[in-house]
DNA sequence: GAGAGATATCTCGATGTCAAGACAGTACAC
DNA sequence: GTGTACTGTCTTGACATCGAGATATCTCTC
């Protein structure tokens, strides 16, 4: 029996169990953690693209643009399904950025109904800047665990998320 | 080398070192399936809660009162605490909860300033229902692992979640 | 016991998001 | 080629949140 609370998460578990001894109550020692890590994670993402002053939802069109490759260019459909939002929201963060100067729109010349949006070049560099200092934030996040921990890590996380691929 | 992509988190990670081989990305395998994965369980809480009336948030201040134990009461200040928000998003909350008769307001009788909060009938039969299902949600969403392999994971996810426990 | 600073809660304005629907253009069947 | 259904983008209105500030009360020191 792991009975010492080592975290908050142990806490909260040993709350439920004495208010609710009815139930199974496992499942939170895993997913408890997975959502106030993820919490972490983006305050630690808020913090790293402050510094080059950018929004969290500004860094996310911006790496789905520049992972496109030259000429770093995608249209509003393609950016809201890599970023799961809602198109009346792209619009809207489209406008933003541009107005910025970080990103261009221009008419798609095959498909009138259509628009491509591109980074321009100080948006190029400001992505680039930003994802260097957030992968510098993550490894100290994750500095905790060796490599080896971090692999299987990884591994199981894959598992539980393989279900959720392709549907969606 | 795991050089087949296997979930769409490898494909991402083979994009990133495509565009940016001078950088290593391997930070990405875990915190981008931490974000995802968070992602699609926010999905199966909020559809969890539809079942039972109830929006996420309101399950996050009514589980905070029902973890308390009876009488099931708390300051607005001890459930902003728990729920990490902002003071004027709780008296909203608060509002809102105690208009749709699941929480109860009365003045402090040790402190003027203060406020009591308490669960109604309605409201803990609600939250235990809508938490009894969650539960079920959760199983069924670790169901690609056994029992070691979570515990595992709860281990990993603990060591990467102790650096953030008492500071705050 | 009076004043300074801390604490508890609420109010208000701005922001970013979503959902639903409007509108223009395209694709395909007949 | 004409009609119907689909696709891509933008518009609008409602909503929950945050941050800053207002008000009332408590606490502690002198």
């Amino acid at each position: 029996m792991t009975e010492d609370a080592r975290d908050e998460v142990d806490l909260l578990v040993a709350a439920w169990r004495a208010e609710r001894p009815d139930l199974d109550v496992e499942p939170l020692q895993v997913l408890s953690r997975v959502s106030r890590l993820a919490k972490h994670l983006d305050r630690a993402r808020r913090a790293a693209f402050a510094e080059h002053d950018l929004e969290p939802w500004e860094f996310d069109v911006l790496t789905a643009l520049r992972r496109a490759g030259k000429p770093y260019e995608l249209s509003p459909g393609a950016l809201l399904r890599a970023t799961l939002v809602t198109s009346g929201t792209m619009t809207n963060r489209i406008d933003r950025l541009a107005q910025a100067g970080l990103v261009r729109r221009r008419p798609d010349p095959e498909d009138r109904r259509g628009v491509l949006v591109s980074l321009t070049e100080t948006g190029l560099a400001r992505v680039d800047a930003a994802f260097d200092d957030l992968l510098r934030r993550e490894r100290e996040l994750l500095s905790g665990l060796g490599p080896a921990d971090q692999r299987t890590l990884a591994s199981l996380l894959r598992t539980l998320l393989t279900p959720f691929d392709s549907p969606l």
